[in-house]
DNA sequence: GCCTAACGCCTTTTT
DNA sequence: GGCGTTAGGC
């Protein structure tokens, strides 16, 4: 028997032990949500609930897989027959089943994201629009559309007139393109992310016998991550769960970072409106960070404009102050990020170290660094294993070995013979399916590498098992690649044997292809001991003992996009939130006081994320780089923050007002109206920070970065 | 008619 | 470094 009392605190054990009816756990950042989650799991089948009629549906199938082996630990027998996965490939794997019975939708082929915007840039030129129109958006922007006006259920203008009215004039357009895109889908079997949860949402209302066998399977459904659930989601919940099926939804409204892709917040506010008599339970106990972390956390989170009904504590009150490392440019950041990665190095794991960043290209230069020195590192988010051209390639050829009629797949099989483009493979997919052996004798007489490419594709269809035919492809696929990629395809040749080693767990060439577009897996765990890199939204749900946050500018973080939009901005500051709250005893902020400018080819001057300033300057030790790569110490914690009260008997925390040093200045306060100036030697110069009590720090046009004492310094 | 190479444009987050 | 457009070749 697992002792439920000794290894959780009172709340958690709450939720672990609540039965019959729905239960909404808030679970703030750190505070225990997966182990919730995982005692409740391993609780259940204790008290006799058959592992079978268990549904996990989380954000990613890691995070499921996870929760379900660490449940397994805990009660020492298999959950084996425990359903867990990600929403979509829940939805793909029961249409699968529907469609066993002859049932839902046609086809059964799940596409991804580039696939979706071929289909999407086919409707448009088959619709002969926005030919030679500059403006008129372009393939990705429209899928963007597309999906975000499903995901978020607007009628297309009606999104574009809320979140891309410059795009306005074109909305009418985009409407016939959408449409086409549609019935394009539905005549090649195809579906795309949207299509697989809108489906099983037709499936479950049309086919009651289905729906009943859902529900009677499914008895207990559990649900992580419930603030990023989007509508169609939220009703997918309710459908399976039925009147009397017992619902566990997890989340945390604090940190709802999806709702560019359509993630409705009401959905966890309003939960116990859809499922009525719910029992709410709220963790508020941070057992991961130290409270000067938790400190600069709860300062950003304070000046969201939605309020938050909670406000972390821990019992952790000693701990490293975080630093903020104010560096000349983004490009020197690499390096003093470098070094502070070796300093923490003494003291952790490298994997427990991780950097993190909003978007995935930024942190090209540090992995230009980590390589020079010899650092492993393994990043997560930012492109994707299965979207590297040479795995699609592969994955192209496993789909016309299972379907000669995929024009797309055509396309990139063929990409390496000359003369055969895009007209020529969508012929050969029609040729294919309509079985004209007549035209298709014809075309590979005409071009013999085409012809090699057909016999091959036989003899890997003639072959028996999974693994032999996707030996096979690789092996034809090898020359291919190096023709192709010659400059880096020894390292695309190790991503190669990555998917190999995915395969080696596959029977069936259809799990492995839909498994691999739904939620690609990582290669094999980590051996070695590397080091962390990842995007925000990769890093959601998991911990490190120290984390690195860089380039936090304006532009960068928040995005430049979001700068106007206050919405947007919102989920930028949850996002930070998020960001900072990853972090166990180490938090480390960079940034850089200008930017590399690609496209001018020189540095601009960079304003410090809005976020970072409205952290009390006394939360924050400041360091700021010096010209001889050094780093100086700006400012320091004053001693006097007293760590906030953790609540005493209150039953329910809620809000602690907490001592904020209210008299203190935020970093970089007096930047709002930076402007231009003068100087007698250097001339004029953009201001680019106000350094208290009476120093500016200026970029002067030909003389680069300077301190300057105020009385120096004529405003212009 | 179809394909390729060359040129100018702007970079988000993910199932 | 990728996308869309355009010019020019087969």
């Amino acid at each position: 028997m697992i002792d439920y009392e000794q290894l959780l605190n009172e709340r958690q054990l709450e939720a672990v032990r609540h039965e019959g009816g729905p239960l909404l756990v808030i679970a703030g950042a750190g505070s225990g949500k997966t182990r919730t989650i995982v005692f409740r799991l391993a609780r259940l089948v204790e008290g006799g609930v058959d592992p079978e009629r268990i549904l996990l549906l989380t954000f990613t199938r890691k995070a499921s897989a996870e929760m379900l082996s660490r449940a397994e630990t805990l009660l020492g027998s298999s959950l084996r027959r425990a359903v867990g996965g990600t929403f979509h490939s829940f939805a793909f794997a029961q249409l699968r089943r529907l469609a066993a019975l002859g049932q839902g939708p046609a086809g059964l082929t799940v596409i991804d994201k580039a696939d979706a915007e071929d289909i999407t840039r086919m409707a448009k030129e088959e619709l002969g629009l926005g030919k030679g129109d500059k403006s008129f958006p372009k393939k990705s922007t429209l899928q963007e559309i597309i999906s975000k006006s499903r995901n978020k259920e607007l009628e297309l203008p009606d999104l574009v007139g809320r979140e891309a009215v410059h795009l306005l004039p074109y909305a009418e357009d985009m409407g016939k393109i959408a449409e086409r895109y549609q019935k394009l889908k539905a005549g090649n079997g195809l579906l795309d992310y949207d299509d697989l949860l809108f489906e099983l949402e037709k499936a479950l209302t049309e086919h009651q016998e289905f729906r009943d066998r859902l529900r009677e399977r499914f008895r207990q459904i559990m649900v992580d991550e419930y603030q990023d659930t989007n509508k169609v989601q939220a009703r997918l919940v309710r459908l399976l769960a039925g009147e009397d099926g017992e619902v566990m939804a997890v989340g945390d409204d604090a940190q709802s970072i999806y709702a560019f892709r359509g993630a409705d917040v009401a959905n966890i506010l309003g939960f116990p409106k859809i499922f009525p008599g719910a029992k709410v339970v709220r963790l508020e106990r941070n057992y991961r960070s130290t409270q000067p972390i938790l400190d600069v956390s709860n300062a950003i989170l304070a000046e969201a404009k939605e309020k938050f009904d909670k406000r972390l504590y821990t019992e952790r009150t000693e701990g490293e102050t975080p630093r903020l490392i104010r560096t000349m440019s983004d490009v020197s950041q690499a390096g003093r990020v470098l070094e502070r990665i070796r300093e923490l190095r003494r003291t952790y794991p490298l994997h427990e170290i991780a950097v993190l960043f909003r978007a995935g290209y930024q942190s090209y230069p540090l992995e230009l660094a980590l390589t020079k020195a010899g650092l492993p590192f393994r990043k997560y988010g930012g492109v994707r294993f299965h979207e590297a051209a040479h795995v699609k390639d592969v994955l192209a050829f496993l789909r016309l070995v299972r379907n000669p009629g995929d024009a797309l797949a055509w396309r990139r099989a063929a990409a390496h013979i000359k003369g055969v483009g895009e007209k020529t493979c969508g012929k050969i997919a029609l040729e294919s399916l309509q079985g004209d052996e007549k035209a298709l004798t014809k075309r590979r007489r005409k071009t013999p590498q085409l012809d090699e490419l057909f016999s091959e594709l036989d003899a890997i269809r003639g072959l028996k098992d999974f693994q032999a035919k996707l030996s096979r492809v690789i092996g034809f696929y090898q020359p291919i690649m190096v023709q192709m990629f010659p400059d880096d395809y020894p390292r695309r040749q190790a991503g190669l044997e990555e998917l190999a080693q995915i395969g080696a767990a596959y029977k069936d060439l259809d799990d492995f292809l839909a498994d691999l577009v739904l939620d690609p897996e990582e290669g094999e765990s980590h051996p070695e001991d590397e080091l962390v890199l990842t995007t925000v939204h990769s890093a959601k749900g998991l911990e490190f003992s120290a984390v690195l946050l860089i380039d936090l500018v304006e532009e960068r973080f928040p995005m430049k996009r979001a700068l106007d939009r206050p919405d947007d901005m919102e989920e930028e500051r949850r996002l930070m939130y998020v960001a900072c709250t990853r972090a166990k005893d180490s938090l480390t902020m960079f940034a850089p006081e200008c930017l590399w400018n690609r496209f001018k080819s020189m540095s601009e001057p960079a304003r410090l994320s809005p976020f970072v300033r409205d952290v009390p300057y006394a939360s924050l030790d400041v360091y700021r780089e010096t010209i001889g790569g050094g780093l100086a110490r700006e400012s320091g914690r004053t001693p006097t923050i007293k760590p906030l009260a953790p609540p005493s008997a209150d039953p329910d925390p809620g809000i602690e007002p907490g001592i904020q040093p209210a008299a203190s200045p935020a970093i970089g306060q007096g930047n709002k109206d930076l402007g231009m100036c003068r100087h007698r030697i250097f001339g004029p110069g953009k201001i680019v920070a106000f350094l208290p009590p009476n120093k500016y720090q200026v970029n002067f046009p030909g003389f680069g970065l300077k301190v300057i004492i105020e009385d120096y310094l004529e405003m212009l």
